[in-house]
DNA sequence: AGTTACCTTTACGTTAACGTCAACTTGGGC
DNA sequence: GCCCAAGTTGACGTTAACGTAAAGGTAACT
């Protein structure tokens, strides 16, 4: 394992470009201290490490987490702390997420239903109208 | 079927107990014209129907939806058109709710991957302090 | 008649999550 | 040497989704 960990960097409108958002959010994302680029001068560069921090923020907004709860789940992502009490918060913060999670795709199974259910009315509406 | 469709009515604090939301959320959803109660005289009068539409909008809330989205959902749900291109439409809109929820789900996986992960890692570095 | 408990409308305030300038700097191409 | 594209830091604007406070109506106790 010699290190091969791909540390290749992006500019910041390199993510832009492959996330599809714009360069003044993931300033913001910046300032909310969720990203911590390293610079070169002014200029900021991202590590893959960063890019992922990115995946997880847009897809908790896909979910409908505020950046404070992706904040949360970020945290959870390296355990550095070395302190028993902090680890099992964090465990604890864990198990609270999954029942959220729990919770979305019970949410979800029903809304699909509910849909299955609406087209099968739009269908048959669809039906109604061809005299 | 002689009418036992269950025709209750609610005040306005009954619902907010029962989903555990303000009032003035619920007068909110009423501007923006996502609910219509009966009055009697000033007073609002909920039906189960009103009821049910604000179940959906809550569900669509803790999915991450926007009060848009959710007012488009409730529009699916009653097919009242006679119009058969606004019914394509509707199945079309349809179809893409089930895109977005396609994408919840697999986001949710893999976030429920994701936290089994760092659950290991919590323990791992649990592990570790014992000396 | 007075108090309590809900209900109402009107209207301004607030927070999150960016958008949108404006005014720079900086490295590369002609 | 000039220009252009891409980067930077302020700083103010905007939208959604409510919160909150003011001022008042109404029905039911006591």
């Amino acid at each position: 394992m010699n290190d091969m960990t791909k540390t290749r960097t992006y500019s910041i409108s390199d993510l832009a470009k492959e996330f599809d958002i714009t360069t003044r959010t993931i300033r913001f994302y910046e300032e909310a201290g969720m990203l911590e680029p390293e610079r070169n001068g002014q200029t900021r560069i991202y590590s893959d490490e960063d890019r992922v921090k990115l995946k997880l923020i847009l897809r908790g907004k896909r979910l409908g987490f505020s950046l404070a709860e992706s904040r949360e789940l970020i945290e959870m992502y390296d355990p550095t702390s070395d302190n028993a009490k902090q680890l099992h918060a964090l465990r604890s913060k864990i198990q609270q997420s999954r029942a959220a999670l729990e919770q979305q795709l019970a949410d979800i199974q029903v809304m699909q239903n509910e849909l299955d259910a609406a087209e099968e009315r739009c269908l048959e509406a669809l039906r109604g109208l061809e005299s």
